[in-house]
DNA sequence: CTGAAAGCGCTTACAG
DNA sequence: CTGAAAGCGCTTACAG
């Protein structure tokens, strides 16, 4: 069969080099059992040999589809420069390889919550769908969330489950979570623990994890103290110097619970400094389990998200809404991942 | 004008509504100075108020234009499972940031190393090009870029920058980066400096520093060990044991010199366990500068790669193969980073 | 400055 | 099991 090379193979330079239809090539492509088996394997082998793929933008504009999923990260950062949240950076990783699987293409687009995303990606049929990622400011989010769903825009949300919330949303139990991290802290006699984090309306991931602390304080008779919660968006910095203003203050604490694993990084980073231990003066706790975690030191006792579980589920639901199959908001159980920070293993430095 | 609202208008629609031909409403959506201004400004009008947007698919196909890049990350890991690199990770966001500004969508795509993606990308019409991620292994992928080049693929690679290579890289300068490396070291009185990291053939870039390392203690006429080389791949739990490795052997040394950020962070955790001070007895240095090098404890030393530039330099050369520009390969100068590892600013924990 | 027309490369009823 | 034909929604010479 030597050499069959062309540029830009179409379907139909495979149906003369077949001796067959440009329809039938078609169909033996995508495998239809229309196609007496043999023609099909031989239609097959010559688009191997050609190297050819079908054209996506021709086979998109006939059947109105993208096979395409596109990913919109929230950047809290205020876009320019910073680094995006290395907890959304992985569960990318995780979206894309349970994409891949379903065979969807992914298309990433860092977003700010001012922009006008909205509708374009379904609209101009480069994607199917959306998945939304990202600590949102709910309460801008909430319309623009309203008109996707009037352009009938197909989309899912990894966040906070409100009730008569428009869209899909798949999330994180944030309240049981943090009821975990804080009867864990009390479990080990710790009594004065500090809140860091973002708990206003628009932060309700945050404020359902502050939520639980307050009740595993209640139900452990732990009368909570204003003075230990610092108000702290989801940025190291910030996290250091909300245990600055603790200490400038003059608040003495034995434990922080932290409402991200970065807030909690910066915490320690400022308790270290202050010469105060972590965890034998102060146990630290955090939220999300993201890949560091594990690895700085002391490392981070903290309430795990599933990334794993969320990306598939993400995945699954898009999907689901694409193919038209009921879908369902989803709360996915978080899990308190015990390590250093907190002082409950005494002496032991790694798993 | 009222409520213009169609489930999903085309330019037909919208030719209808404005009392043009279609060609004119294409004309004037894509700012065509060919129409008038005011017949312009009105169809561009109507396009907004009835939320259209141009069908990828159709103009794609016309115009043998996708205008997106595909984004190839290579996953060291074997798959399933492990988390990505999160150096590249974040890489990803600079570059989705710097394609969006040059009007570029990015398609992202988990890849093995073995996998066939060779060719389909762009064959299929789905990317005018792409970017290559990871820290390959350099022997088998390069067949796969011959490969590649052989189709007409347009892409740039990330890493080493090899003579004869096919295609256009841009990388750093890995043997400087390995020489500012080693160098502090050595200002610091550090004599006897661990090497960890592969300098297999299969990686040229890790070999690049280690040959940067070489020159340094060569330089200031320093002996090198050969126990003192350990080969790690590029993962934290494979640092821990490189100096694990070291330690059962009975090797003294005052200096590790990590290829990776990953690895240098294993190895902080493993002489911490050992009850080895850091940076007080052992001093240590990573390289790439991810996120948290800064954040983990005691703050990482390390060779900055600046992912924003390499960003930036990645997607204007992949724009430029696209565009028909003459593109070259560059090779950015690292900078070494001081912080707390190495020992050099004493009693300052913090910038 | 505008329109009529061709054509990009597929998929899929429709007919046999 | 296969083919001829229509048509998806654009862009862009070509003609005026």
């Amino acid at each position: 069969m030597g050499s069959l090379k062309m540029a830009n193979p179409t379907s139909r330079d495979i149906a003369e080099i077949a001796g067959v239809s440009q329809a039938t090539v078609s169909r033996a492509l995508r495998n239809s059992p229309l196609v007496r088996k043999e023609t099909r394997d031989r239609i097959q082998e010559i688009a191997k040999e050609l190297n050819y793929f079908v054209n996506r933008n021709a086979a998109g504009l006939r059947t109105h589809q993208s096979n395409t999923i596109a990913l919109l990260l929230f950047d809290e950062t205020g876009g320019a420069d910073a680094q995006i949240n290395p907890f959304f950076l992985s569960m990318l990783g995780y979206i894309s390889r349970a994409a891949a699987r379903r065979g969807y293409d992914v298309l990433i687009s860092l977003q700010q919550l001012s922009d006008d995303w909205h509708v374009e990606y379904q609209a101009s049929h480069r994607a199917d769908g959306l998945i939304l990622l990202g600590y949102g400011n709910y309460v801008t989010y909430r319309e623009k969330l309203a008109a996707l769903s009037a352009a009938n825009t197909r989309y899912v949300i990894w966040g906070p489950v409100i009730k008569d919330h428009p869209g899909h949303t798949i999330g994180c139990d944030n309240e049981n979570g943090g009821f975990q991290a804080a009867r864990h802290l009390l479990s080990l006699g710790r009594k004065r623990i500090a809140f860091l984090g973002q708990t206003s309306p628009r932060s309700p991931e945050f404020s359902a994890r502050y939520a639980g602390y307050m009740q595993a304080l209640l139900a452990a008779n732990v009368h909570p103290d204003p003075g230990l919660k610092v108000d702290a968006d989801n940025l190291e910095e910030l996290g250091y110097q909300a245990v600055e203003q603790l200490l400038a203050a003059g608040e003495s604490f034995d434990a922080v619970f932290a409402v991200t694993d970065v807030i909690a990084i910066g915490a320690v980073r400022a308790l270290l400094n202050a010469g105060i231990r972590v965890p034998e003066d102060v146990s630290v706790v955090g939220f999300d389990d993201m890949p560091l975690a594990a690895h700085v030191t002391p490392a981070l006792t903290t309430v795990r998200q599933d990334i794993r579980l969320a990306a598939d589920g993400l995945v699954d639901a898009i999907v689901g809404l694409i193919e038209e199959r009921p879908v369902e908001s989803t709360l996915m159980a978080p899990k308190l991942v015990v390590r250093e920070s907190c002082g409950a293993k005494k002496g032991v430095r790694h798993k």
